[in-house]
DNA sequence: ACCATTAAGACAAACGTTTGTGCAAAACTT
DNA sequence: AAGTTTTGCACAAACGTTTGTCTTAATGGT
């Protein structure tokens, strides 16, 4: 049985006759630490083993090399996406995730940065609850030096840095989208509109409908928490309707879904009765029948923002008040849902 | 603005006029600091807004209170619900989760593993990729005497601790369901056999038709990846065959997913003509037409489990080889796919 | 050959805790 | 009242790095 310990900077050190700081910089590539025992470490270090410990490293030069993720679920396809590529992207440069799910509630949220900020994270990435109006939390953070950057659920009013898509155009490219289906009555089932995202989405809604010379009415928008259930409900209160609509928008999959299952227990058809779009695009869109059409977040591509953008600010000595706030074109994916003329 | 240096325990210690380790001490509890000052100093951290600095406790008590998750894919149902309850439990002792992923890939395995264990994690708890055959990566774990727990994707031949369902039993109440429903000749879309679980789910199916006396037919056991694609073309080749089978016991439920569109393509009717049974009861097995049976593998339960089997190791100092596997009986939802008979 | 640079590394302090030991005073013994 | 135990805390080392400053030797210029 090997001796339990570890090997440490200092052995190395030992075995070289020299310091253990001349150790460090060596394994740092310090310019002032001669190539000759820069190979000479490294071939020590390799061959005794050598795992640096980074809670040494971290306690000493204040970078614990970790990196917060707050998110409202793992469990969401979107969601799942974008981390799986900011960790790709952070994980090249050494640094490690650690995930939090906020379940959308603003208490767990709370929570959850408590414990991150404790765990002395370099830096944390977010995406808000849908409960979240509330941003002292967030502000901690600013005041902690380490930087915030947000995707998707960002909020203007903090001013930090935000990565996500252009909600407003996605609701105008859905309406032209539909209307170039004929479709005249669009209904829109909507995400509360305390948060932000869901709030453009209505304006881009609204706008696109004056654009097209639609009257806008109230009984055709409803908001909810755009579950699935919330889906159930607010289309069976659209059937209620003396006069029906041709088309709905919601402004998430999962209610898009509970939609679709309603109109199919009414024997309503989609798409030729009334038209459907979601938004995410997950996975099940494309799996259900009919197929649901919805919209496209370049999860992928975000993921990859967002861990540029925490790159650029951890490395950046000098805080830079400069924000940063990329907005990405949304692409609608067209599928049976909504697809009434035959192309 | 305030200086931003934060408050350690020698701040509290300067104010009371007491050194560092009694302050460290009372905050612990420790039983011979007087409760007087146990009183004082918990006052002075809360009015200096004291935080403890994790990476220092880490450093020198060896411990740094966190937790290492290895999963295939967290954008799955039953690994996310999983999680969340492994999280919620250690939460609770002061842990918090790192999470990664191995994307099912034996290499990017190894590599979480190795960035897990640099930083310093306390424990591992995973669950294995499907290609991972070989466990060297996992005795690394073993040697550094850290707690090492599987769940689902298990394997007995790394002595370890172990959470997961009875796949052999799993296999048999498919079966019994399947015959009770009328099906006399049951297909079988397995995993690679090379993984502990798929391996039982196959032997109880094989065991389970011999019981009852149905013939094992080559042809009606086919092992994949169980993608939906994978599903699909492994439902495409059972459609070949001279006799169609009367069911299909898919061991995911991607799998089944697949298969079901397959089926719905050349106008079978499920369960009419072919009855159909998926496995991990993800949620789109009752969101799809008709909805999916599945085996349930209470995921809640499980990371239950696995989170009090972590804290009973890691808090047993002397290392006790006793071994603890945990297994769940498994437990069939029975949906519109598989239900011939109207009860 | 003398002074000025520069190169290569030594030295030591520091990061914020935890923890074993030491030591005085207080509290029990008898 | 003297001895013994207990209580309550001080002292200092240690965890493994990183980093600012100092020292010495080598190099360069004239």
């Amino acid at each position: 049985m090997k001796n339990k310990r570890k090997t440490t900077i200092k052995d190395i050190a030992n075995v070289l006759n020299i310091t253990p700081s001349a150790v460090s910089r060596a394994l740092h590539n310090h310019p002032r630490i001669s190539d000759k025992t820069k190979i000479a470490v490294k071939k020590v270090a390799k061959d005794l083993d050598y795992q640096p410990n980074h809670l040494a490293s971290a306690l000493r030069s204040g970078k614990s090399k970790l990196v917060g993720i707050i998110v409202a679920k793992t469990n969401s396809y979107f969601f799942s996406s974008v981390v799986e590529n900011i960790e790709y992207e952070l994980n090249k440069k050494g640094y490690n995730l650690i995930i939090t799910q906020s379940n959308e509630s603003f208490d767990k949220e709370c929570r959850n940065i408590d414990a991150l900020l404790q765990t002395q994270v370099d830096g944390i990435i977010a995406s808000l609850a849908n409960e979240t109006v509330n941003f002292d939390h967030y502000n901690k953070i600013k005041e902690k030096g380490i930087p915030l950057i947000l995707f998707d659920r960002g909020e203007n009013d903090i001013g930090v840095d935000y990565v996500g898509i252009d909600d407003y155009q996605s609701s105008n490219i859905v309406v032209n989208h539909l209307v170039e289906q004929g479709c005249k009555r669009i209904a829109h089932i909507a995400g509360y509109s305390h948060t932000r995202i869901y709030k453009n989405r209505i304006r881009g809604y609204k706008d696109a409908l004056k654009k097209h010379g639609l009257p806008e009415e109230e009984e055709l928008l409803l908001e909810g928490s755009l579950s699935i259930e919330d889906g159930r409900a607010k289309m069976t209160e659209l059937l209620k309707l003396s006069i029906l609509p041709d088309a709905v928008y919601a402004a998430g999959d999962y209610a898009a879904l509970g939609a679709l299952q309603v109109l199919q227990e009414h024997n309503i058809k989609v798409p030729e009765q009334i038209a459907l779009v979601g938004f995410s695009n997950e996975p099940f869109t494309s799996l259900v029948s009919p197929s649901i059409s919805s919209i496209y977040q370049h999860n992928k591509e975000i993921g990859k923002l967002v861990a540029k953008q925490f790159l650029l600010r951890v490395n950046d000595k000098n805080y830079k008040p400069v924000l940063h706030k990329t907005i990405l074109e949304p692409e609608l994916i067209i599928r049976d849902s909504s697809r009434k003329l035959k192309s």
